[in-house]
DNA sequence: ACCTGAACACCGTTCAAGT
DNA sequence: ACCTGAACACCGTTCAAGT
């Protein structure tokens, strides 16, 4: 007869799954550590062993997503093109789509604000991401696609534009059949603003 | 003997007013319907008499952030010159200074996507506060100094822009003695961006 | 090492009853 | 109309005790 072993096997990875599925389909209220555990097969106090608190196990989560977006993102930049406008569009358009398929898990991921003290991991996965950016802003200048000085006085604003642009589109700004071509727009927005001065923009380089 | 009256007086704006202040000082987190009855000297049930829930007080607390952010960026504008480079940076710097100065009900004014029914206030008030950038991109069209098209096409990019500038300021992404210049740098990107095509940037304009 | 059972101090919400 | 008191069904977290 098949009875439930008294350890779980990997509480920690189901518990994990469960929050981002009920995330997913019941929003960040809906998460509770109790009814986690329920859905485990497991008595209210056993997630404690691996989750310090329910704040806790929220920063896992969002680890999770730096980590499975930054990938992404990788992968994205891998099979694009060398010009700066090619690799901010396939940027641009992976990062929205993540956005917009893991809304409430990408909100996680920048919920931080208030946690008393901050996870450590959280905050170097957030700037691994920040680093990417730097990178193609970098490659970009050496190119001479984008304006010299800096990175950070580039860097800064090309997040603002797109990251405000995945919180117009999860927040329902933006109509859902119009996401794309709000992307376009950024991007190009983007790329104007990144241009060399007192030149032709990088759009329009050969 | 002054003994409690039966009825608070105005219960209502109480908390409202303790609810701000809770928000600004320990967080969303911290935010409970009945903590906030305590503090107004009055039972756990009081509050339902004028909200008939938590979630619609913090609507009530959202729709009122959008009102008075609403009013500054109008009176930031009356203040301030003509060009659409002048109005831009006007707009840009309360915006900020507001969102940085109450952050966490800046977060709340956005924080309806998991609302079931989102509150039609809030999402009328959130409009109430698009329509101004419109009419701001719609002047500047009209002097000539941005480029034309359809205005949600410009609109949209430079909403983005501001908001996450915004939210990097508010996450700390930005070292806060650097948050002006980073402000002054992204108007500069979205003048760029917003520019009349193949000429003068709008911001060398006379 | 990992989990249970029971307890503690909280929640939001509801509803009869009071003023 | 506005509020109280008491109840209901939940929470997150802790801690001795079990396996």
């Amino acid at each position: 007869m098949k009875t439930r072993p008294y350890h779980h096997g990997d509480l920690r990875t189901a518990l994990l799954a469960l929050a981002e599925q009920t995330l997913r389909e019941r929003g960040p209220g809906a998460l509770s550590l109790r009814e986690l555990a329920r859905e485990a097969g497991v008595s209210p106090a056993a997630p404690s062993r691996h989750f310090k608190s329910k704040q806790a196990l929220l920063d896992a989560l969002g680890l999770e997503g730096f980590d499975r977006l930054t990938a992404e993102l990788a992968a994205a930049l891998e099979r694009s093109g060398d010009t700066f406008a090619d690799r901010l569009a396939a940027l641009a358009r992976v990062y929205l789509e993540f956005a917009v398929a893991n809304a409430a898990l990408h909100d996680l991921m920048y919920a931080y604000k208030y946690d008393p003290d901050a996870s450590d991991e959280l905050i170097a996965a957030r700037r691994r991401l920040g680093a990417m950016t730097a990178e193609l802003i970098e490659a970009g200048q050496g190119r001479g696609e984008v304006c010299e000085g800096p990175v950070d006085r580039v860097a800064l604003p090309l997040t603002a534009a797109l990251q405000g642009l995945a919180a117009l589109a999860v927040t329902g700004a933006i109509p859902s059949g119009r996401i794309e071509r709000a992307a376009d727009d950024t991007v190009a927005f983007v790329l104007r603003g990144c241009a060399p001065t007192g030149g032709t923009t990088a759009a329009s380089l050969p």
